[in-house]
DNA sequence: ACACTTAGTGTCAATTACACACTTCAAAAA
DNA sequence: TTTTTGAAGTGTGTAATTGACACTAAGTGT
């Protein structure tokens, strides 16, 4: 076993980690406890899951690490889409205290590059102590203050994720393998914060080809079973498709 | 005069410049002279303008440093559009070597913001001495092999400029404040490379509200004399338009 | 006056977007 | 066993947008 590669004191990567459960979009963060000197108890807040880049790694692979050392999951969607560097980034109170408690270089200027996943939350098994005690899964509208400048990020986070989600079919990441035409139009619905219609919804999904219909249907549930589909990874990844057509009514387009 | 300030040693920025003239994307790239010390002659050769982020500014702040030092200009279209940190970014032999002449920790490690801009070329006097003797505007076409991963970082910039152009109306910013509805598409054609149609392209253009015909034409020009427009960067900015519609032929849309 | 070059204009057909309401199916309750 | 309940699933007509297409207009230079 090699020892463990140094650690780079001035850049490191957060994971903002969205899942989609009980028709809410949510976080996972996990919970740092900070013990405090004067009260001799334990402050504690949330933050999003990160950590110091490698002198091995790049920063997909940082990133991907950080995700799979709290889920144990590997191969998921995961993209960058912002860095942050605010020289007062890490200044608060709170988060110099953990950073005291953690780093060797606590005053280090420290910049972030931010990464999203989107995972299945039912696929998630937290593991135990990797980052810390107690990873939650937060609605994205209960989000309280998080450390450093994370809240930040996590809205950088999700404005990019509607802006992707109209343009590149990854909505799809956020759902189990079979999933019915409701819940992919729920989750539409979600995560652009509007009503979309049920035919028109229907339609443009079939037709662009990004999904098929299962033979299977739903069971055991107290209305007219709905029918099971699957997203055609392969199909889109290799570009099978010729252009996918998803746009969302009223979003805007460029020109002719 | 307060002593410059400290740079941090793992952080840089490097911003992909563009201009638009002669109906060609050129890239603003600075020439590097590195000391040969076996031929003793100068080797040379070009890399994208950038610097080591000081501890007191944020990355915005830096990359608009850079821009200013270079060209003069404030106020200039600037985005960041991904963060570049392979672990051997910097290990090309030419490049330790400039790095030996001219970092105080050549060997560390650095990971890059990268940001692109966008600006009318006819607007920039290069600044003297600031990066280096000579700064050339190279078409995009005939991009040489440039230091570090300055290749890579070029071709995101372009690919990234060709997503944004067909989303927000931010072309204008290639071209001076007058121009004509055919230099409009000759760039939009170059940045796209694709055809478009003359008269759609106008229809659109004049639709989305985005331009406004100026009263004055062209002069000393030996065909039909074009009408100038301008640009309604208070309208789009300030989102007096509601929806801008401005998509390309056979562009992609997600639902509804 | 004629040649040359680029600017500028309109229409029609096809496609796409959007609005809208009733029937079907299963389980659960009566 | 009949009825109720609740979500699934289905089609059409209208309006707006897209895309294909060819000629005339306005200057300069010869």
């Amino acid at each position: 076993m090699s020892v463990s590669p140094s650690l780079n004191p001035h850049v490191s990567v957060d994971c903002v980690i969205f899942g989609f459960s009980k028709e809410t979009l949510r976080l996972l963060l996990i919970k740092r406890t900070v013990p405090n000197a004067i009260t001799e108890l334990d402050d504690s807040y949330y933050a999003l899951p990160g950590d110091l880049v490698r002198d091995n790694e790049n920063l997909d692979e940082a990133a991907a690490r950080v995700l799979n050392e709290l889920t144990g999951l590997t191969g998921i969607f995961l993209q960058q889409f912002q860095a942050f560097g605010d020289p007062l980034r890490i200044s608060k109170a709170k988060d110099r205290a953990w950073l005291q408690g953690v780093r060797q270089d606590p005053d280090a200027r420290v910049i972030t590059v931010a990464y999203m996943a989107l995972i299945d939350s039912n696929k998630v098994q937290i593991q135990p102590g990797s980052f810390s005690k107690e990873a939650v899964w937060l609605p994205i509208a209960e989000i309280p203050e998080l450390g450093f400048d994370h809240n930040d990020i996590s809205e950088g986070a999700l404005l990019a994720l509607r802006e992707k989600v109209q343009i590149q079919p990854i909505a799809f990441e956020l759902l189990p393998e079979k999933f019915t035409m409701s819940d992919l139009q729920t989750l539409y619905e979600t995560i652009l914060e509007r009503d979309l219609d049920k035919r028109n919804f229907r339609r443009k999904m079939l037709n662009s080809g990004v999904i098929t219909a299962l033979p299977e249907k739903q069971h055991g549930v107290s209305n007219k079973p709905a029918r099971y589909y699957v997203f055609n990874r392969n199909l889109v990844e290799n570009g099978g498709l010729g252009f996918v057509n998803l746009k969302m009514e009223g979003s805007f387009t460029l020109f002719s």
